[in-house]
DNA sequence: TCTGGGGTCCTTATTCGT
DNA sequence: TCTGACGAATAAGGACCC
């Protein structure tokens, strides 16, 4: 979605408190809670230090690219998805840090908790926002949807020293764009009766799912805001985007989204990617890196309790073409060497040569394994009990304690590498 | 400016079985 | 026996989100 800096700032004042209170939030069952630059605020809350400096957050090598930066560094220019060299040059002074994403999952995890203590219904996002539907908890609490935002505003800053922005309003649309608006630190409440009034002077980048690309592609035949796509009629919309994507804008700038707020929904995969500080050509560098990568995509599936049945590798090249090669087996899995032998011999037999800048494994189609699996999966058995013997390792002894004999050698460079952290 | 890493969803093409 | 329609599964690529 476009970011809230290129929306109009003026049509905001209304929503917010004015001398009689909130807006009418009667219809607004649904909040949008959005931690304000998250990733930083975090490293800033542990080295007050920090407190008055620029922070940008993000890849430290030659390849790496800005997740966030606080309010100062924006003030320079930096953007989250910037390529770091670029905000080294806007803001040389401001403090560069390599994320630390095993801190933000727990402060993550200690807001969302905060959440719940509201309502069980808390569908996260990513680690900085979440949705809450709150229908059922007015009555226990005896307040409104704009009472609980204030209030949660005020117990994440006061239990977490953080600071979040909340949009309030009828459909998690509404409120994801208003939390958007609200931030810094701040709050707003779009009533029911002015959905369209509030969606339809905005961009049409405003609408979810509508990035670069698609916003050029509305551009071209003339449609710029979110009303001209409201007016525009449903086939010409799906002529030019496809019918999933036509069906989805038109309702979304017509205000209807009866998404609900679903909380525990499963995952669909899980990876792990690589970008080198330099491309590389050779072939059993790069397969020595796939299995590094296998045995962080089995670990992880393991720790879940998951096994997929699809392995899928995916190389991007020096001129940034990308392709992914990929292959179902018979029987679902979590085993580290079978997820490697696959994606070595996707990369054997099914990639080009060239040189490469970026390799990752995925695992898709997952399921909790079953009990049947093992009858017929009985050579993976002895792999598995190996894996699950180096889980244990690792998880005593840390994760440098047990690696296959083919990765005891040299590492390749690569970006983003996490220093450790000073001590405390 | 030169583009991370974790994902989701959609579209299109191909293959296979009925 | 040959052919075509059709649906499901698989595979590849692309756009998008945080």
């Amino acid at each position: 979605m476009g970011r809230s800096g290129d929306l109009p700032r003026g049509l905001v004042e209304r929503y917010k408190a004015g001398p009689d209170g909130w807006p009418d939030d009667a219809g607004c069952p649904v909040l949008h809670v959005d931690m304000d630059a998250f990733y930083a605020s975090v490293e800033i809350r542990e080295r007050p230090e920090l407190v008055d400096r620029p922070v940008v957050v993000g890849g430290v090598g030659p390849r790496g690219v800005v997740s966030s930066a606080n309010y100062l560094a924006r003030g320079f220019g930096v953007r989250s998805a910037m390529p770091t060299s670029h905000a080294r040059r806007l803001c040389p002074q401001a403090v560069y840090l390599p994320p630390t994403f095993a801190l933000y999952q727990e402060v993550s995890a200690a807001v969302q908790a905060l959440f719940r203590e509201i309502t069980p219904l808390v569908e996260p996002l990513s680690l900085d926002e979440a949705f809450l539907d709150v229908s059922g908890a007015l009555r226990r609490l005896r307040s409104t949807p704009a009472g609980i935002g204030a209030e949660i505003r005020r117990r994440v800053r006061a239990e977490q020293g953080l600071v979040c922005s909340v949009g309030v309003g009828p459909t998690k649309f509404v409120a994801k764009l208003a939390s958007g608006l609200a931030k810094p630190d701040g709050m707003l409440v779009v009533p029911r009766g002015e959905i369209t009034a509030f969606l339809h002077p905005l961009p049409v980048s405003a609408l979810w799912g509508v990035g670069k690309r698609t916003a050029e592609r509305l551009a071209d035949v003339g449609l710029e805001r979110v009303a001209d796509v409201a007016a525009a009629p449903l086939p010409r919309l799906r002529r030019l985007l496809g019918t999933a994507m036509a069906e989805h804008l038109h309702a979304l700038a017509l205000g209807h989204d009866n998404r609900a707020v679903v909380p525990d929904t499963a995952e669909k995969s899980i990876g792990a990617e690589e970008t080198f500080e330099v491309d590389h050509f050779d072939r059993d560098l790069l397969r020595r890196e796939l299995l590094r990568l296998a045995e962080r995509t089995a670990a992880t599936l393991r720790d879940r309790g998951l096994r997929g049945r699809t392995v899928s590798i995916k190389v991007r090249f020096a001129d940034f073409t990308t392709i992914s090669r990929s292959k179902t087996l018979p029987v679902a899995t979590d085993v580290t060497q079978e997820i490697y032998r696959t994606a070595a011999q996707l990369l054997t037999e099914q990639t080009p040569p060239g040189a490469v800048r970026l390799i990752g494994v995925r695992v898709e189609q997952l399921g909790t394994g079953g009990a049947e699996q093992l009858l017929i999966d009985a050579p993976a058995q002895g792999w598995r009990e190996a894996d699950q013997a180096a889980d244990k390792a690792r998880t005593r002894f840390g994760a440098a304690a047990i690696r296959p004999a083919a990765l005891l050698g040299e590492r390749p460079g690569r970006v983003g590498r996490t220093e450790p952290r000073p001590e405390r």
